[in-house]
RNA sequence: GGGCCCGUAGCUCAGCUGGAUAGAGCAACGGACUUCUAAUCCGUAGGUCGGAGGUUCGAAUCCUCCCGGGCCCGCCA
């Protein structure tokens, strides 16, 4: 439909002033105007024109409009506020805009033009239970998925598994020290003896004599406790062997869980990749090999360092420790070389807020590879903060310091959790309200957009069984200021997504859904639909029901919450 | 000290590649159920868009500075 206006508005320019002033349409916008005064659709092309053709806005949109009017699909061309071009759309447009909601798959477009987008999300480490905030990233990724999907670009999802390093080795002896302590030994003692024996470096170790960085909180110890009933011989294999088991072990269970948690919030993926992987394969020495063979590694004080500050980043960075392991930050060099190898148009990374600090140095990495560092995209996730009855919810016994997704989700349930989520744009900080999550009033918008959903389907039901049936014969009827509205509305999915796919904020959709549920309910107190004195304008009004109906249905769809037919 | 994000109604936030009189929900107040789901709707009230400059036909939106808040800045991930 603005693609349609927007010809319109091409050809008459091209017949006016030439072929020269066609990339000014290009920028030009066509927008819902706030009032409904100002029409259907505006235009701000005159103001666009006016320093290329030396005349007023207001002189050049009147030449314009003048020439627009001549169109049938047009019932009105206004200018107003000095250069806007209003138009009102016919009847007879509006028809056929509704057909093609009920009939056609009108929301699907090619902004995109098939660009390969490799949408990377979650890549939670597996080494606890998801926390809330992976669910919020988990969620913005697997609905921006969809909708790039359905505005022509071709993404992929994956998710990056932290399996190697450090923190694994850490899960391990995490893990093996609970299971001394369940076994009645010492943790304390046993750390001293990893120590002395050359298992675990000293820095092992904390004042109080206990493990510094070990993962704390209640699933450790389930985990141990779990090793144990299978391998009850842990604790007498030598200790290398044991914490490597227990970390093979940890990170083999932990990662079955995130799976079944991502699972039941319905958020899946095309691709798990594995870090190990990419130390496995080489890919990691063959990626600093190709670094080192353009002069931007070098060594200082035993360390491997990468020359980012060439690349704009604040400081080198070390890609390999002096003790001879790789960081994370090689790994991640690696994998986004191989994303690009894979022959990716586009990298989206979706990343907590407090990584912030690492865009620099990986796109610094990328360009040192002799790419662009704009093949990668990063969008920041911020923080989510849970409240309840007031207060805000900080811990959970399971996971310690942390709330965990599988708690949220059983609290409020899915369809809350991913709509919640997706309440706020992506880069503002979320405050969670529990207590609005499970509420069945109007304040919570789950409920608003789900019982119009419900709404629109009794009333079809209802029409049914009096022997009334949808029908396209007569919609020039569906002429009052809601109905128009609700038609306007409904198409303006295909925009929406188009929006959301662009600037990479699935709320918008959400926002969406919310004001169309809104029109919907106004014009459900105001018009009755099934009305047996008039036949023909109950199944023309049950055709556009029939429409919002699959429109809502369709953005939930998107969302991956559930439209009930009955609440 | 440096970097990133944010500051819009009492509260939670939309709107930000500049566009017309700045929007929504909640909370407050007043109304609407013999009628397809009142889990709804209508109305009232509520604002120097953090502040000051600048850019221009036009600024919540772009630029500069300042104030306030959050996060990050290790041979961590």
């Amino acid at each position: 439909m603005k693609e349609f206006v927007r010809e319109r508005v091409k050809a008459v320019l091209r017949e006016l002033y030439g072929e020269a002033v066609n990339q000014s349409v290009e920028r030009a916008s066509f927008e819902k105007p706030k009032r409904k005064e100002f029409g259907d659709l505006a235009t701000n092309v005159a103001f666009l024109l006016a320093r290329d053709l030396r005349k007023s806005p207001k002189q050049i949109a009147e030449e314009l409009a003048n020439k627009l009017r001549s169109f049938k699909e047009f019932e009105k061309v206004e200018v107003a506020g000095g250069g806007f071009i209003n138009f009102t759309f016919s009847q007879e447009l509006y028809s056929q805009l509704l057909r093609e909601v009920v009939e056609t798959d009108f929301f699907i477009s090619n902004i995109g033009k098939g660009e390969r987008v490799l949408l990377e999300y979650v890549s939670a480490n597996p080494t606890g239970p998801l926390h809330v905030g992976h669910g919020r990233g988990a969620v913005v990724g697997d609905v921006l998925y969809r909708i790039m999907k359905l505005t022509g670009y071709k993404p992929e999802r994956e998710f990056y598994i932290n399996d190697a390093g450090r923190q694994i080795k850490l899960l391990g002896l995490s893990i093996f020290l609970k299971a001394v302590e369940a076994s009645g030994g010492n943790p304390k003692e046993t750390l001293k003896e990893l120590i002395s024996s050359g298992v675990i470096g000293s820095d092992a170790v904390d004042e109080k004599e206990e493990c510094r960085d070990c993962y704390k909180g209640e699933y450790i110890k389930e985990l141990a406790v779990k090793l144990l009933s299978k391998r009850r011989d842990i604790l007498s294999v030598p200790p290398k062997n044991a914490i490597e088991i227990c970390a093979e072990f940890g990170k083999e269970e932990l990662l079955k869980e995130i799976e079944s948690d991502l699972k039941e919030l319905r958020v899946e993926f095309d691709n798990w990749f594995s870090e190990k992987s990419l130390y496995e394969s080489g890919k990691v020495e063959k990626v600093l090999e190709i670094l080192k063979g353009k002069g931007f590694l070098y060594e200082k004080e035993g360390a491997l360092w990468l020359k980012t500050t060439l690349f704009g980043d604040d400081k080198d960075r070390v890609v390999r420790r002096s003790n001879g392991e790789y960081t994370y930050f090689a790994s991640d060099i690696a994998y986004h070389y191989d994303k690009i190898e894979r022959g990716y148009d586009r990298g989206i990374d979706i990343w907590g807020a407090d990584h912030h600090g690492y865009i620099q140095r990986v796109k610094a990495a990328i360009q040192a590879l002799g790419k662009d560092p704009d093949w990668l995209e990063v969008v920041l996730i911020q923080m989510v903060k849970l409240f309840k009855e007031g207060k805000e919810v900080k811990m959970s016994k399971r996971a310690g310091n942390f709330v965990t997704l599988r708690w949220l989700m059983e609290e409020v349930g899915v369809d809350a959790v991913r709509f919640f989520f997706l309440l706020k744009r992506h880069d503002t900080p979320l405050d969670f309200d529990l207590d609005l999550a499970i509420s069945t009033k109007s304040e919570n918008p789950v409920y608003y957009v789900q019982y119009a959903h419900a709404r629109l389907c009794s009333i079809l039901d209802k029409a049914e069984e009096r022997g009334f049936k949808p029908s396209k014969e007569n919609l020039n009827l569906l002429s009052s200021e809601e109905e128009r509205e609700l038609i306007l509305r409904s198409y303006m999915l295909r925009y929406e997504l188009q929006e959301a796919a662009l600037k990479r904020e699935p709320h918008r959709l959400t926002y969406y859904l919310i004001e169309l549920a809104s029109a919907l309910h106004r014009f459900y107190n105001k018009h009755r639909v099934v009305n047996e004195e008039n036949k023909e304008l109950t199944e023309s009004r049950l055709f556009l029901i029939e429409g919002i109906r699959r429109v809502i249905e369709i953005g939930l769809g998107i969302l991956n919450v559930n439209a009930p037919r009955r609440m």
